[in-house]
RNA sequence: GCCCAUGUAGCUCAGUGGUAGAGCACUCCCUUGGUAAGGGAGAGGUCGCGUGUUCAAUCCACGCCAUGGGCACCA
């Protein structure tokens, strides 16, 4: 005699065990025909669970998360059977919900086609039609070992094996197609109407590189119709702003096949790549770091000694003349190291901090490179703080204050922070490993800053913490990071003249705010749509004459507006106003000044923004100061 | 690096076993027009690279390179 508590706090009687979806229909048919599982006592069942005792229970819906998320989990199944009745070969693996819909991975002897694709589909459907009902079963662990492997489904009698003992070995039924699954299920196939498959790709088994690649399906699938179809819209909106379309219609860069994963700045993607390395460059100063520049090749043996080489030589380059090996470097801070060993250091000199825009080489593997975001030639805003131990936590709260003010003045508002701590192989001492974190650890809550904590992830020479930004997509970026180095001064003998006359060894903290130039260019132009905020605009203000009558006026315009520091240039051609106002507008600049005979007998300028806004006319002296203010909020206002 | 797909004019893309086409962009001419495309003419391609099959390859086969989507990797 099961009282069942719903959420709303009413109490229903049973006189006998009761299933949930019994339960839905005794509170009314719309909720049973609705309910996809339920939660008892806060452990999601399906819709079929038989409840024998008191319980908390809730119907679960498709307008719960965990409805939606059940759906998914469905329809992976879904495509799982229409893959077994149209390739009985074809062995099963893993089928989980992941953002926006599914995926399922298939051993099958060759690849599935685009064609196959559209058949699984077709399938699919067909099979939801039928509205086939999915029944839960528990079978003993041997048995179910068995069952899969009479069946011929041996990755799943290999995943049947890592399940903890303790676990029960749940199966889902629908017609003849079973699959091990956790569950819950919705309670027939009928429920699943709004799916898409969206591509086909490689992946290996267990995620393993070593192991056999297997089919990997990826779906979509939702509740609405409506949904799905402003999730494949919002997929468009995003390619419309891939940074690599932008870059080539904006005219900013390109690349080419002589240089896999190298970069050619055009003109305009140079303004903003400078407009950020001055910015970089003031901001830095003002904290008290020195700029240096080192070099981009050095001899083999210090990469040996930085033991970079016994790490990573796989993915550097390497050059050589006169039967010398060089490397191409990967990274700054050997060099960085070499300026710190000139001359003896007293602890008097520091902290120590050494920028540098580095530019680096990285020979990544081919299938990692992605425009500018995943380059092999890039240039990092580098710098190492040689320092106390004790200096360790005042340097890193000075840093996060730094960061934080960059990248609210590239107009990103949300940061996460994630803090890495000693992982089980590493070098230095437990007391060092202590103080370090700790440093990081107070730093953060100092700054009150929220972190996910990631264990045993840092680097093997010390902790680090890295941030990352979120876009305007709500994608997230790692771009800045702050690492602790126990490593790389003594093996490069860095070292300094203690209050005690005892020589020591500084700590190293390598950090970055940007992360990469390219990458932070790329994340940019996304984060902006290509509509880059005034001052990172690579044109600011284009003049243009309605007639050529207007064209000398137009031309003294432009020469004040550069004079007053402006990025601007004119438009005189021969053509319509309304054609240049177009041209401009999808090039995205951010002002479009227009001069006819009016403006001109007035001296003064008609002003249009990118976004259409007509300002009407205005004194130039009037428009420069807006523009001059503009740029100073710079990220702030976009 | 692995799996799949793609590679044709500056860009976006059609197309065919008999050495190629559109739109936009570009050049010239007409047009001097007030807030997102005025009209006409012209020029432009070793069809990613290589090898093979074939009387003949941009098209078929194989290899390579690059790009895209994933996977693995990311000091």
């Amino acid at each position: 005699m099961p009282d069942i508590r719903l959420p709303d706090g009413t109490v229903k009687r049973f006189d006998r065990a009761v299933t949930v979806a019994e339960i839905a229909q005794s509170i009314g048919p719309g909720l049973a025909r609705a309910a996809l599982a339920g939660r008892v006592n806060g452990k999601l069942v399906d819709a079929s669970y038989r409840i024998e005792s008191d319980a908390e229970v809730a119907i679960i819906t498709d307008q719960d998360r965990e409805g939606l998320e059940i759906l998914r989990h469905s329809t992976a199944h879904l495509l799982a059977h229409a893959v077994k009745e149209l390739f009985p070969d074809a062995q099963v693996t893993i089928g989980p919900v992941i953002e926006d819909g599914f995926y399922y991975d298939f051993a099958y002897q060759r690849p599935f086609t685009p064609e196959d694709l559209a058949a699984i589909e077709r399938r699919m459907q067909e099979i939801a039609k039928r509205d086939i009902r999915v029944e839960r079963q528990v079978k003993p662990r041997d048995q179910a070992v068995k069952f899969f492997k009479d069946m011929g489904e041996h990755y799943k009698a290999e995943i049947i094996a890592a399940i903890p003992d303790r676990e029960e070995i749940s199966l889902y039924r629908q017609d003849n197609f079973i699959d091990l699954c956790r569950g819950p299920h919705v309670p027939s196939t009928g429920k699943l109407k709004v799916f898409k498959l969206m591509k086909v790709a490689g992946a290996y088994w267990r995620g393993d590189s070593r192991n056999e690649m297997l089919q990997r399906i990826y779906g979509t699938a939702w509740t609405k119709k409506e949904d799905q179809d402003a999730y494949l819209h919002r997929l468009e909106e995003a390619e419309k702003r891939d940074h690599r379309r932008l870059g080539r219609q904006l005219e900013l860069f390109h690349t080419q096949d002589e240089a896999p994963g190298m970069v050619f700045w055009h003109p305009k993607g140079w303004v903003i790549w400078q407009s950020i390395e001055q910015y970089m460059r003031r901001v830095l100063g003002e904290n008290g770091y020195l700029e240096v520049k080192t070099p981009l090749v050095l001899d083999v043996s210090l990469w040996k000694r930085s033991g970079h080489w016994d790490n990573f030589r796989e993915s550097m380059f390497f050059t050589e003349s006169e039967s010398r090996a060089y490397a191409v470097r990967p990274m700054n801070c050997p060099g960085h190291v070499q300026v710190y060993n000139q001359g003896l250091k007293s602890y008097r000199d520091l902290p120590l901090r050494l920028a540098e825009f580095g530019s680096c080489h990285r020979n990544e593997p081919s299938g990692a490179l992605h425009g500018l975001m995943r380059a092999r030639g890039f240039t990092q805003d580098d710098a190492h703080i040689f320092c106390t131990e004790q200096q360790i936590e005042p340097e890193v709260i000075r840093f996060i204050d730094l960061l934080q003010r960059v990248y609210a003045d590239f107009g990103f508002e949300e940061i996460l922070v994630k803090f890495s701590t000693r992982p089980p192989r590493r070098v230095g001492t437990d007391a060092q490993w202590d103080k370090a974190e700790t440093a990081l650890k107070t730093a953060l809550d100092h700054k009150g800053l929220s972190y996910a904590l990631q264990p045993g992830e840092g680097a093997f020479y010390g902790p680090k913490i890295e941030f990352s930004l979120k876009d305007s997509l709500a994608r997230v970026w790692q771009c800045g990071t702050m690492q602790l180095d126990f490593s790389m001064p003594e093996r490069l003998g860095a070292e300094y003249v203690a209050e005690d006359n005892s020589r020591r060894v500084p700590v190293m903290l390598h950090r970055a705010i940007l992360g990469s130039f390219e990458r932070f260019i790329g994340i940019l132009i996304e984060h902006y749509g290509g509509a880059m905020p005034l001052w990172l605009a690579p044109v600011q203000v284009v003049v243009m004459n309605i007639t050529e009558h207007q064209a000398a006026y137009a031309e003294r315009v432009v020469g004040e507006l550069r004079s007053a520091g402006l990025r601007a240039g004119t438009d005189l051609r021969n053509e319509k106003i309304s054609y240049k106002i177009r041209e401009h507008s999808l090039q995205k600049l951010p002002y479009q000044v227009i001069v006819g005979d009016k403006e001109m007998a007035a001296h003064k300028v008609a002003v249009r923004t990118r976004k259409g806004e007509d300002l009407g006319p205005m004194a130039l002296t009037d428009f420069i100061a807006r523009l001059k203010a503009e740029e100073a909020q710079m990220g702030r206002t976009a």
